[in-house]
RNA sequence: CGGGGUAUAGUGUAAUGGUAGCACGAGUCUUUUGGGAAGAUUUAGUCCCAGUUCAAAUCUGGGUACCCCGACCA
């Protein structure tokens, strides 16, 4: 894409209130754009990462057999008092249509999902069922904090699980455990694996996946090889103490939890009499687990770890573009620009996703700037310097050095 | 929800109860083009509703929005 056609301009200073660094980088770079307090719009270089950690999500969800559909937003009170949610659940927004009937927006989907399940799954030769979304959810937040990391409006896949037998949802539960270490891993973060309360699901402990990082607002002690890891909330440990796997000391470190297993059991089945006829024809209640990401929290958490002092630094699998292509004219010469805009459908002609920086009348210093701020993991930069020796010069956003090569070994390299 | 705080242009700020000003940004034109360049020119603001007063950005009351800490957080 050309970047003169990009309807988002970069900003040097944006708000000071939002003091977070991922609303900071994210709003100057023009990803995304706050409406209010938890409520942002997804900008085109928003949406463009956006879609990539979604697919993501979605081929590890495929990989252990998740079926995507997509259930509504607006929740009929009924189903949510089936569960007796409508009364507990302090966090969701209700409203009335203009014949007075209630609803709630969706916060969560076990209601809906389970409603489906029992519609559809008559006998244990139904079982297992994996069923996912990626959905928008609405949370009647008290406190929304740190740009992208708490909103009352977010993005979140979740997944829910049917079985036959709480061994077979176990083994499922291990399942998702490593697919979602997996997606994180291919999102650029390391996650810990941590053990967490069940919340009001279960009596079980959950499994939160945490990212370490300063601006996290969750508190988890862990074994610095990695065996263990448990939130301050359900701790029976703590800093200092041994590792109950390898001995070593635990450390202590703020995490955001940017995912998080459940096991259900038959929590939800029921009460709402999701049942199923086992191998001895006698009727059992479906066995459920669910599993969420917050993909627009993710994108938060990876701004987060992954930034420093002049911006964002996407990993390459989730970058809104891999290759972000300069030209630094100069009037007089119009061989530069031609040279650059050859590039520009070389690579294009390639499939390599490129943002090209043709604007006029902008200095080299500003498009470095917003090269540095927008975060492309590769910079290629044509001018007069590169022209010379026919070259284009490449540049990895998280390195200084720069190397000059020519364009079939930078096709090589880039695509 | 408890506590604290802040509301003046896109951002940052100034203005004893008496002319709403400055810088940056943004737009246009020209000259520039290897780390946010220069000149000219333009643009845009007192959160809302009442009250006090000859006069309100400023004082009073109410509301709203936003930020921070805590609690909460399937």
């Amino acid at each position: 894409m050309k970047q003169s056609q990009l309807f988002t301009k970069t900003f040097k200073n944006v708000s000071k209130d939002d003091t977070s660094a991922n609303a900071q980088l994210l709003t100057r770079g023009g990803f995304i754009q706050k409406l209010g307090a938890g409520i942002y719009s997804f900008l085109p270089l928003g949406l463009l990462v956006l879609k990539k950690i979604e697919n993501i999500i979605r081929e590890e969800m495929n990989v252990i057999g998740g079926q995507e559909l997509l259930m509504p937003a607006l929740h009929p009170k009924e189903i949510w008092e089936e569960t007796g949610r409508w009364q507990t659940a302090d966090y969701l927004y209700k409203l009335q249509d203009r014949q007075e009937k209630y609803f709630a927006l969706g916060a969560t989907h076990e209601e809906v999902i389970t409603d489906i399940a029992r519609k559809y799954v008559f006998s244990y030769k139904d079982l297992p069922l994996y069923l996912y979304q990626i959905q928008v959810k609405f949370r009647d937040e008290l406190r929304v904090k740190s740009g992208l990391l708490r909103t009352k409006e977010f993005l979140m896949k979740d997944m829910y699980s049917f079985h036959a037998s709480e061994e077979d949802r176990k083994e499922y539960y291990e399942k998702v455990k490593k697919a979602y270490v997996k997606i994180f891993e291919r999102c650029g973060l390391k996650v810990l694996v941590t053990e967490a309360s069940g919340g009001i699901f279960s009596k079980e402990y959950s499994h939160e996946f945490q990212v370490a990082t300063p601006a996290g607002e969750d508190i988890v002690y862990f074994c610095p090889n990695g065996d263990f890891s448990q939130n301050k909330e359900i701790a029976g440990k703590k800093t200092g103490d041994k590792c109950p796997e390898c001995g070593k000391t635990l450390e202590e470190t703020k995490t955001i939890e940017v995912g998080n297993i459940f096991t259900l059991g038959t929590k939800y089945s029921n009460p709402m009499k999701a049942m199923f006829i086992d191998k001895n024809s006698s009727k059992k209640p479906i066995i459920m687990g669910c599993y969420g990401i917050g993909p627009s929290r993710l994108i938060g958490a990876i701004v987060e770890v992954h930034h420093d002092d002049k911006g964002i630094i996407w990993p390459e699998a989730i970058a809104p573009f891999k290759v972000h292509l300069i030209v630094i004219e100069g009037k007089e010469d119009k061989k530069i620009k031609d040279t650059a805009d050859k590039l520009y459908q070389d690579l294009q002609a390639k499939g390599v996703e490129v943002l090209y920086d043709e604007r006029e009348g902008k200095t080299a210093g500003e498009k470095f700037a917003d090269a540095d701020l927008i975060g492309i993991p590769y910079r290629a930069v044509i001018s007069k310097k590169t022209l010379k020796e026919n070259k284009i010069e490449l540049k990895k956003r998280d390195e200084e050095k720069t190397k000059l090569i020519n364009e079939e070994e930078f096709i090589k390299y880039v695509g």
